[in-house]
DNA sequence: TTCCCTGCAAAGTTTTTGCACTCAT
DNA sequence: ATGAGTGCAAAAACTTTGCAGGGAA
């Protein structure tokens, strides 16, 4: 029943990163961090995490999930998402995979994924044409996800 | 005093879509409409409507400011915009212009505008190999603008 | 022991909604 | 005249903050 198992080398890692960073290895923030492990393919809310962790953690509080989740967003652990919906999204943040970008369902919500960068030479061009320079970039796609596309008609 | 004479063209053209659609030209709608003629090059709050309106309609309120934009959007007058400050932001939408992408300081906030669209092969690509229709995209570049790039050191 | 971190509740921000009244058509 | 549109105030929805107490290092 735990995916985790097979996260236990990148959980110690970021155990790490954080005590570097002097920050308590609170039990909050560990089941927070496995949360996100064990549902790396999902682009969960503060109350998505919330609810998740409660599970675990009943007494957990919303304010702490929040707080976490700005903490580990900041160390680039979790990538913070804006889909559009109101609220912000994270997803795990894995760092040897390069940029992906978001395919969004305007339909039913849903959201996927897309790899393929191709944006380095745009940057570049704005390095040069508009004396940017540029740190990162955000990249989505609005449609019909294939289930959608096909109950329109 | 009124870059709005040079816009009476489009001013008329949307006004014509307004009752093409049966949607009343209150003067509330009116004077939001013609502050986006008259600001093209703005990214625009709601708050930032309300108070620029204002000036010229006192009375207006600010869910009126909202239900128009919400209004405009969608008939694709106004470009709804999400550049991470926490609030919606408005411009106006040239119908002959190609999509524009935005440049964003992440020192400053200012955000400029990047003409290139070079997307639609990747939207073809989405289209095979992950079944979606797209209609849509938004690109957002984060960096330092010129200015603040100078400031740094 | 120290003070970082937490839970709770209150406050802050942006946006939406309910309702009676108004006015564009 | 008629109902779409409006202003106001209240509510909703998400997030942040203040503070006293608790626990990781």
């Amino acid at each position: 029943m735990f995916k985790l198992e097979e996260r236990k080398d990148e959980y110690q890692k970021i155990c790490d990163l954080l005590r570097h960073h002097s920050y308590k290895l609170t039990p909050q923030r560990q089941t927070i961090l496995k949360a996100f492990l064990e549902h790396e393919d999902q682009h969960l809310s503060a109350e998505d995490t919330f609810m998740m962790v409660k599970h675990n953690y009943p007494d957990i509080g919303l304010a702490t999930v929040y707080r976490t989740l700005d903490l580990l967003a900041e160390l680039g652990i979790l990538q913070k998402n804006d889909f559009g919906d109101g609220r912000s999204r994270y997803e795990f943040n894995r760092q040897d995979e390069h940029h992906h970008h978001h395919l969004i369902c305007v339909q039913c919500g849903e959201v996927s994924e897309f790899d393929e960068d191709l944006l380095e030479s745009l940057e570049a061009q704005i390095e040069k044409r508009n004396g940017y320079h540029v740190i990162d970039h955000d990249l989505k796609f609005y449609g019909y996800c294939e289930k959608c596309k096909s109950a329109l008609d």
